[in-house]
DNA sequence: GCGACAG
DNA sequence: ATCTTGTCGC
């Protein structure tokens, strides 16, 4: 027996795929977000083996200036499966996500949101659970097929548009933007695109990730002291 | 049965 | 995500 995620071996797939059809229900997709946007948090985790660090960084949304940041770590409940994502990252990134003083007026997450099979992924999940506005930002696509409509590169799937490839970078590889909640796709991509400075990935995640790996060194210096 | 498959 | 050296390019 697997005693890593024994807590949960009662999981099922298929179950855990109709609660995301579910909630892929309460996604809300206009813009309930402040137009004139001061603060952007970017999320992100790292791993120790099961052991997850989740980092939050909050930025100025002009100058990209860190206003605050932190990490929390916990154990990860569930294993990595495609599709279930959420369910495995949202803890680590609840935690840090709560430490905050001061709260963002948009999340941007690493991962789909409704660009996901069952219309719910880590960063509509995300949303959901904090209810607050989130973004998706993939590195890579989960679903559906990318097409040119009206000169906009977009995620299409049984007929409907899930998000936007997009190309932050000329010459790289396009990231994959989705509605994560409490927003509308057009400023997704608009508040993504804004965040991007020198590299491929929006700024805030960028520096969530980096945070994250820097947390997760401390914690394997500290380990060999002991 | 086969291929795809966020991080 | 993580494992990993050098190397190409701005």
């Amino acid at each position: 027996m697997q005693p890593t995620f024994v807590a949960v071996k009662k999981f099922s797939v298929s179950k855990a795929h109709k609660t995301q059809l579910r909630l892929s229900r309460k996604i809300i997709t206009e813009d309930r977000l402040p137009h004139e946007i001061k603060r952007v948090a970017g999320v992100d985790a790292a791993y120790i083996d099961e052991l997850a660090i989740g980092a939050v960084a909050v930025l100025d949304y002009e100058t990209h200036e860190i206003l605050e940041q932190h990490t929390a770590t916990c154990q990860a409940k569930f294993p990595y499966i495609p599709t279930l994502l959420s369910f495995r990252e949202i803890p680590p990134a609840v935690a840090c996500i709560k430490k905050l003083r001061r709260q963002p007026d948009v999340l941007l997450v690493d991962g789909q949101g409704a660009a996901h099979p069952y219309g719910c992924g880590f960063a509509s999940h995300l949303g959901l659970v904090m209810g607050k506005p989130t973004v998706g930002v993939a590195k890579s696509k989960l679903v559906g097929d990318s097409k040119l409509i009206a000169g906009q590169e977009l995620l299409v799937q049984n007929d409907q548009i899930i998000g936007a490839v997009v190309t932050t970078k000329e010459g790289v590889k396009p990231v994959y933007v989705s509605v994560g909640h409490l927003i509308s796709l057009g400023t997704a991509v608009k508040i993504a695109k804004h965040c991007v400075r020198n590299s491929r990935i929006p700024e805030p995640i960028l520096q969530a990730h980096k945070i994250a790996a820097e947390e997760k060194r401390k914690v394997e210096r500290k380990r060999k002291t002991l």
